[in-house]
DNA sequence: TCTGGGGTCCTGGTTCCA
DNA sequence: TCTGTGGAACCAGGACCC
């Protein structure tokens, strides 16, 4: 059991909403909403002036539009938040070998295994430097939390928001966790903080009070047992630097509900291309694939198959996914489609002859078994290839919040765009005040779309 | 204008096999 | 040969997290 406090969680404050607000001088101090901007796009990040107005993540956005009508709305830009990300991940390896990202914004760190410190002193000494050098490097700011373990490094870091450090002292975190709501307990979402509120538990106090056999026998073994553990401040999981990802997988979900069963089948077809793109990408390859349907109310089903072997081949993926969706009813329609493989296995080349072979050998199979209505699957193979290739026609698209350069007047961002015009804010990151907006018609061609500027000046 | 996208882990039921 | 048992693998759904 680690004695000092020398686990810590970073958590960037509102990081992309930040980021935007760093990259745009305009939008400094002003309510910023980063998330998808279509008819059922949600919440990302709000900024915390938008979160004045109520608006927080996974909100939906017509609902932040009518909280906040005035902020902001902007489309996340993964690729200028990945590239911060990189030089936050990389001011924490130079603390510890022991980095455990958790997503672009978060990590904990294991400073006691790279040795900058041993106790409460040197711990906060390196939390406080930690945070003066993101803001150097990155011009954004972020919470650290410190404690024992990765549980309460991680409420502290919840507590220090925005912009603070927190040290939770060893031995005073059963009196700190006791009065606090059992939902800041990691595992405890909605479903189990309701079933525990009407079992009369409220607080992480109420947890431990009530003892480890009724934990169980509310919440089952493992869940039970673990939030037991959690409420008495037990937690010795370890910081693990690498980990396999075991499973991948693409969803979309649409502005309209699906009706057309041949346009379902087209969507599966597409999603299978893309789960396998990135599942080659990552060089590995899967044995289960996996279908995923959200129908027009809400009730989202899976199907899935495990396959005689691994496989990155997209053939056979797509040929899984068409035959999982033959058991799922889509009249009514859906709003959602996914596939995803899991069961993953390092990419090697004999996976794939054997998975092919395997298939070859079912189709023989198959085909031998069926034999009529192939023509009317012929028909149904060409009505899915003509809705794949509907053709890409009409305007350029310019998404709110993204880069943009212009011939005469520089480097600035799309504030919004319709009816044929697109509204540009001419500014960068390094300006002092707010730039100026024109108006240009969407295919002006000056316009062209642009690159994220680094949010602090090069050569600074 | 109700409810994204990419993940992880757990539970409970079924089936198969030793 | 019949019956029972128990584990492993598979499948579907739910909860949770950022």
């Amino acid at each position: 059991m680690r004695t000092g406090p020398t686990i810590l969680h970073l958590d960037m404050d509102a990081f992309y909403a930040s980021a935007e607000q760093a990259a745009k001088p305009s939008l400094r101090g002003k309510a910023v909403v980063v998330g998808g901007l279509g008819p059922r796009g949600v919440v990302a990040t709000a900024s915390y002036e938008a979160r004045k107005f109520g608006v927080h993540s996974a909100m939906p956005m017509g609902q932040a539009r009518r909280l906040a009508p005035n902020a902001a709305y902007l489309v996340p830009r993964f690729r200028l938040y990945r590239e911060i990300s990189e030089q936050v991940m990389g001011l924490l390896r130079e603390l510890s070998p022991l980095v455990e990202p958790l997503s672009l914004d978060e990590a904990f760190v294991d400073l006691e295994a790279g040795e900058v410190a041993w106790d409460e002193s040197s711990a906060e000494a390196v939390g406080a430097r930690l945070r003066a050098d993101i803001r150097r490097v990155t011009g954004l700011t972020g919470s650290v939390g410190l404690a024992a373990s990765k549980m309460l490094a991680k409420i502290a870091s919840e507590e220090a928001k925005p912009d603070g450090l927190v040290l939770i002292r060893p031995g005073t975190e059963r009196a700190l966790l006791g009065p606090k709501s059992v939902r800041i307990l990691p595992g405890v979402g909605p479903a189990t903080g309701d079933h525990l509120r009407r079992a009369g538990i409220l607080t992480v106090a109420e947890i431990a009070e009530a003892g480890e056999d009724e934990l169980v026998r509310l919440l089952g073994k493992s869940h039970g047992a673990q939030l037991y553990a959690m409420a008495l401040a037990h937690d010795a999981r370890p910081v693990v630097a690498e980990r396999d990802s075991k499973s991948v997988s693409v969803e979309d979900t649409y502005d309209v509900d699906i009706h057309e069963r041949v346009r379902v089948r087209a969507e599966v077809q597409r999603l299978a291309d893309r789960c396998v793109e990135r599942l080659r990408a990552a060089e590995r390859s899967g044995r289960t694939v996996v279908l995923k349907v959200r129908r027009y109310d809400f009730s989202t089903l899976t199907r899935s198959e495990t396959l005689r072997g691994p496989t990155d081949d997209p053939g056979v993926v797509r040929e899984a996914a068409a035959r999982l969706l033959e058991s799922v009813d889509t009249t009514g329609g859906v709003r959602l489609l996914g596939v995803g493989v899991s069961g993953l296995a390092d990419y090697t080349q004999e996976d794939l002859f054997a998975q092919a072979a395997a298939q070859a050998a079912a189709a023989e199979e198959s085909r031998g078994a069926e034999g009529a209505g192939e023509e009317g699957e012929e028909r149904e193979r060409a009505e899915v290839a003509e809705v794949v290739a509907e053709p890409v026609v009409g305007e350029r698209r310019w998404m709110a919040g993204h880069d943009v350069r212009h011939a005469e007047f520089g480097a600035g961002w799309v504030q919004g765009s319709g009816l044929g015009r697109v509204t540009v804010r001419f500014e960068t990151p390094y300006a002092v005040g707010p730039g100026r907006v024109r108006t240009f018609l969407v295919d002006d061609p000056l316009l062209v779309p642009g690159e994220p500027l680094p949010l602090v000046e090069p050569g600074e």
